[in-house]
DNA sequence: CGCATATTGGAACGATCGGTGCAAGATGTG
DNA sequence: CACATCTTGCACCGATCGTTCCAATATGCG
């Protein structure tokens, strides 16, 4: 059971990654770490640093998880931009509609929780929802959005995954939610 | 110091519904809650029960406190639905805008950290999104929406509310949150 | 094989968690 | 004044928190 490392540390963060989604920083605690990710705690610990590390890699984790779905979403040539808000949020519906993921988003579960993370946590959630915001209006843009058109359907659009990830956690259904996703994308 | 109540039962029940708003249940310690408060531990459980039943309370207390606006400004002879989304999204505005009340809002927090909640928590928390849902519902019926347009309305006018409340508490200004409440009230 | 290295499970740390018990004392009633 | 009632401050409870330490041991290298 000693030596060589007996877990992949890639799937084991995966794990981590989701006992931080549905529980939110404060009751992600070490022990609902360790039987999440089936680590003992002289892994989690020796592998990831402490719970604040862990969690900021857990974010990072998932920005690499779904960054990629959502590029490809929004690289491909868009008629017009709210077809770009579509194929955005299609990628958010598609996330929240998968039964081996918890509910709601991570990011949006982190940011209400704001307060009670360090200050590094802080920054990286920060960081990412400008990172989300900023693709956004690049998309936008290539899509023939002018300048401000681009940042305020980014914004709003940014608004709608935040608003799908609440409801979903509050249990609403996957009808609903596609309802208001389909509303957002409804613009001139 | 002792004999007759020493505070004000209400009052120090809006603090402790701060205290929840800013902090979320997990991280609204017994202590935070004191020290909020003002109160001893034996005041706070003497006259509030344990933390869940406070916390219902809370959000009993929240409903109590923002009912009202948001009721008045549904009341009001309106020309068109899209008129009653405004006027309801304004008074989100205003209340995240009073810098006396934490950023966002209690029952998005609440609804985000609902795994962390135990099951009368949860139900409170669900009826009171469903309340709001149903009173958005009725107003638009009588501002002219047919049932599907004020079922419809209503769902987004609630998740617009929703991202309000995360966009504030992931630090966005109120301009942009204004900027994303006009667009959610620009519609057919 | 022998030894340094790396990893593991588990015990243990102090701090904090939610919650309870109780003595002290101020009040209202007689 | 005497007494029952109520509230308060504070100590204290077991449980859990995040974190550290350490003995045990499997591995890779010489």
């Amino acid at each position: 059971m000693v030596g060589r490392k007996q877990f992949d540390v890639d799937e084991a963060l995966r794990r981590a990654m989701h006992v931080f989604w549905r529980w939110g920083y404060s009751e992600a605690s070490i022990d609902r770490l360790t039987e999440g990710t089936g680590l003992g705690r002289s892994s989690l610990y020796s592998t990831f640093g402490d719970k604040s590390a862990l969690f900021r890699k857990s974010l990072e984790r998932y920005a690499q998880t779904y960054h990629p779905l959502y590029d490809q979403a929004l690289s491909g040539p868009h008629p017009s931009p709210s077809a770009v808000v579509a194929a955005y949020l299609q990628v958010t519906l598609n996330r929240i509609a998968d039964p081996a993921v918890p509910d709601g988003c991570l990011l949006t579960v982190s940011a209400t929780q704001i307060p009670a993370l360090d200050a590094e946590g802080q920054a990286v959630v920060r960081a990412m929802i400008d990172g989300v915001r900023a693709m956004l209006e690049q998309a936008l843009l290539a899509a023939g959005a002018d300048e401000q058109e681009a940042a305020e359907l980014a914004l709003c659009t940014l608004a709608t995954n935040k608003s799908l990830a609440v409801l979903s956690r509050a249990g609403f259904s996957d009808e609903e939610l596609a309802t208001v996703a389909a509303a957002a994308a409804r613009v001139p």
